[in-house]
DNA sequence: AGCACGCCGACT
DNA sequence: GTCGGCGTGCTC
């Protein structure tokens, strides 16, 4: 706060403030309290907390408090509290001679956040660069913020006419259905319950209303948490070696009270998932409790079943909750009732009492990484807030992203490695195909010769007990079905309104969609720039591979996954447990078939475009190319009956496919890890992102200059060894309507990034119409 | 992020 | 004369 600023205020004519409260006798232990404000706000204000107040107020707890000139009402989150002679005392004496406004009322009795929570979401502030209120905002779930925790539901039950109607009046046959479910249940039952029940929609049960045989009840209920399951925990465990060996790793930290990373390196079927449950039960034993990440499409009722299974219970935090759901599983986490949570990203604030291990499965994965304010990575967030409880941190991953390896390398993790996989299965044998002479896919398709032979011959193939049951999975990682609408006269794509984005042809709805904002339109007759009819789809998405596939193998079952397929709830479930059947032969889908599928029969599975992540402007593409790969030959050759790998690549010398195919990802981290370090790319080198947007393009270019500007002339003022590069358009230089423009910091030293972003801060030079946002350690760079 | 205050141009 | 444009400090 600036002293100058303030004199000028009360030259100026402001009324002088009253006496304040700590100028009166006996008022040195009035109470102040500290409040975190939801706004893009460095400071927290302090307001004068009323005596009604006073033995109620809590840290962590939250406010009503009039704030700015026009004194609106505003909620934040009370940070500390302090008495006057504290607060005078405190050092920041410079800022105090101001007239402290009243917290108006309380909003919550209960604190929603405790004190270890509280440093956490201080630490996310400070280290990402943003608010801390809008920390505590977003780390409380909006059902727990507006209290969501009950709902009214329709029940419907047998009145006394009705039962005896049963006996002597003929009912219609959906009718008699649902009356005698009624009858048989003798308790209200939830229509919606019936209907299913009775296999039949409302229709019947209202016309028994009508009959006046049933009556309906409005009930309002607690939100019901998913029962525990059959807990199984006598299963048996045969560890490899290396499980046991790894698990002695985790529990010796687990004992011995303090916080240590531990990155769990282990080959895809190597049984990691075993290791994290072997050690949660531990901790569980203790009466702690554990944290369970894992990526968002990792969330499938196969890994939830996994883990309710083997904890009495168990909560799951998934996307698709709604409010009053979230609010009871986080009531119940808070009580220190829920001894694992299992969820994406966010999980990592789920209230546990007693924290006794944070696990983050698949830690390479960069759905972990939030990329809207806070832009949080939840492994940080993780690492520092097991470092507050003092407990372990176990990342798992058959390839570990180099920040990683890195760490594990000088010593700042502890790295385990599982090499071999359970049950001493061979890892599959990875071919790389060359395509680019394949004469098929010259013709425009998307599977190649070899491919196509190799489909056959894994659906062909079979046991002596079953021949012929092979199955195949087949991986593209482009939804719609050609990713460009192209104009042979003038060489142009169809572009999104609203985005620098080619459109996506979706065949299914006869449609082009935007892959960036959901845009849809239909396609016109003639190309827009030269008025030409004749459009070409270029390229495959998996619908176009789909065609493809039921035109080559008519005679074998398949089923399409990925986001546009799969949105009904549950579907998901459903194919997978059609392909463990049998049911369906061929797989083939994006991402959503790439992670933890375990099939015994899948004996082939052909990635149809190695290249599509190898070509992304970004300094990642090696590794998400690796990644990818060995990901997706891990979904086979988990029986005796083996499998195979068919990686079709018009890059078939590229070393990170070529590592993948071998499965030798030291040598893969050995040789990016140098090539970072040339290029001076992290984790030798830590980065800040600033993105500018704004809708006029002119205005965005300006305003990035006069930042770069700025951010230059504080950098070589500090001496602060930062470099800027840019302003630049950013990849996508138009998104939703705004133009995008970015510029980069780098430094060898996170901090030193910090400390010049909070100077140039401090005097930021300001365009109207253009947004800011700053992303530190970005690992997107669209 | 809002928003109230302010200083500039086009209207009754 | 004043209504309203949007640049720009300030918010306990």
């Amino acid at each position: 706060m600036n002293t100058e600023k303030q004199q000028g205020l009360f030259d100026e004519g402001t009324p002088l403030p009253g006496p304040m409260p700590w100028e009166e006798a006996a008022v040195e232990d009035v109470l102040i309290a500290e409040i975190a404000l939801n706004k893009p706000l460095d400071d927290q204000y302090s307001y004068i907390v009323p005596d009604p107040l006073r033995e109620r107020i809590r840290t962590g707890g939250r406010v009503r408090v009039p704030f700015g000139r026009g004194n609106r009402f505003e909620y934040g989150f009370v940070t500390a509290l302090k008495t006057a002679a504290d607060y005078r005392g405190n050092g920041t004496s410079q800022g105090v001679p101001k007239r402290l406004k009243s917290i108006e009322s309380l909003v919550d009795e209960e604190p929603l956040i405790e004190s270890q929570m509280l440093q956490l979401t201080k630490w996310i502030a400070d280290y990402y660069l943003c608010g801390w209120g809008q920390v505590l905002h977003s780390v409380v779930p909006a059902g727990v913020r507006r209290g969501a925790g009950t709902r009214l539901e329709t029940f419907v039950a047998l009145t006394p006419e009705g039962e005896q109607a049963l006996a002597t009046h003929s009912l219609g046959r959906k009718q008699r259905a649902v009356a005698e479910i009624l009858k048989s249940r003798n308790e209200p039952v939830l229509a919606t319950e019936v209907a299913a029940a009775a296999d039949c929609g409302t229709g019947p049960i209202r016309e028994l209303e009508r009959k006046g045989f049933v009556e309906r009840l409005k009930i309002r209920s607690e939100v019901e948490l998913a029962a525990a399951a059959n807990v199984d925990k006598t299963e048996e465990f045969h560890p490899t070696a290396e499980q046991a060996a790894s698990l002695e790793k985790i529990l010796g930290t687990i004992q011995s009270g303090e916080h240590r990373t531990i990155l769990l390196h282990g080959v895809t079927g190597s049984g990691k998932t075993e290791v994290y449950i072997r050690a949660i039960e531990e901790v569980v034993s203790y009466g702690r409790q554990a944290i369970v990440l894992v990526p968002e499409i990792s969330l499938t009722p196969q890994t939830i079943r996994r883990f309710r299974r083997r904890f009495d219970s168990v909560a799951v935090l998934h996307s698709h909750l709604n409010d009053a759901d979230r609010h009871a599983h986080w009531k119940r986490i808070k009580s220190g009732d829920v001894q694992v949570v299992v969820g994406a990203r966010s999980a990592i604030f789920a209230p546990t009492p007693r924290l006794g291990l944070v696990v983050i499965d698949e830690e390479h994965e960069t759905s972990f990484k939030q990329d809207t304010t806070p832009r949080y990575h939840a492994r940080e967030v993780a690492e520092q807030r097991t470092r507050f409880a003092g407990v372990p941190l176990v990342l798992g991953s058959a390839t570990p992203t180099l920040e990683s390896w890195h760490a594990a390398k000088t010593g700042r993790y502890d790295l385990v490695s599982m090499r071999k996989r359970v049950g001493n299965l061979e890892m599959p044998p990875v071919t790389v195909v060359d395509i680019r002479n394949d004469p098929q896919v010259r013709k425009g398709q998307a599977i190649g010769r070899i491919l196509t032979s190799s489909i056959r011959s894994a659906l062909e193939e079979g046991s002596d007990e079953q021949p012929g049951d092979g199955q195949v999975i087949l991986f593209l990682n482009l939804r719609g079905f050609s990713p460009a609408v192209w104009c042979p006269a003038c060489g142009s794509s169809l572009r999104c309104d609203d985005c620098d984005i080619t459109m996506t042809w979706h065949r299914d709805i006869r449609r082009v969609l935007c892959h960036s904002c959901a845009r849809e339109a239909d396609v016109p007759k003639a190309c827009p720039s030269c008025g030409h009819q004749g459009w070409k789809f270029v390229g495959a998405g998996t619908q176009k591979l789909e065609d493809e596939v039921r035109a080559k193998f008519p005679e074998y079952s398949l089923a399409r996954m990925d986001s546009d397929s799969m949105k009904r709830p549950g579907s998901h479930d459903e194919v997978l447990s059609a392909f463990r059947d049998g049911k369906i032969r061929i797989l083939l889908g994006t991402q959503m078939i790439a992670k933890g599928l375990d099939f015994p029969n899948v004996t082939l599975v052909g990635v149809i475009d190695a290249d599509t992540l190898l070509h992304q402007p970004d300094l990642r593409s090696s590794e998400r190319t690796f990644q990818l790969i060995a990901q997706v030959a891990g979904r086979t050759g988990r029986s005796h009956r083996g499998g195979r790998v068919l990686v079709q690549s018009a890059n078939p010398a590229d070393p990170a496919i070529r590592r993948a195919a071998e499965h030798d990802y030291l040598a893969f981290s050995a040789s990016e890890m140098q090539d970072r370090e040339v290029m001076a790319a992290p984790p030798f080198r830590h980065y800040a992102r600033v993105i500018l947007r704004g809708e006029v393009e002119s205005d965005v270019k300006r305003a990035a200059r006069a930042l770069a500007d700025r951010i230059r002339q504080c950098s070589d003022a500090g001496g602060t060894g930062v470099s800027v590069l840019g302003p630049a358009p950013a990849p996508i230089s138009k998104l939703r309507k705004l133009h995008r423009f970015h510029l980069q910091l780098a430094a060898t030293e996170s901090e030193s990034l910090r400390a010049l972003w909070r100077r140039v801060e401090a005097d930021m030079p300001r365009t109207p119409g253009v947004e800011l946002a700053i992303d530190v350690d970005p690992i997107n760079m669209r």
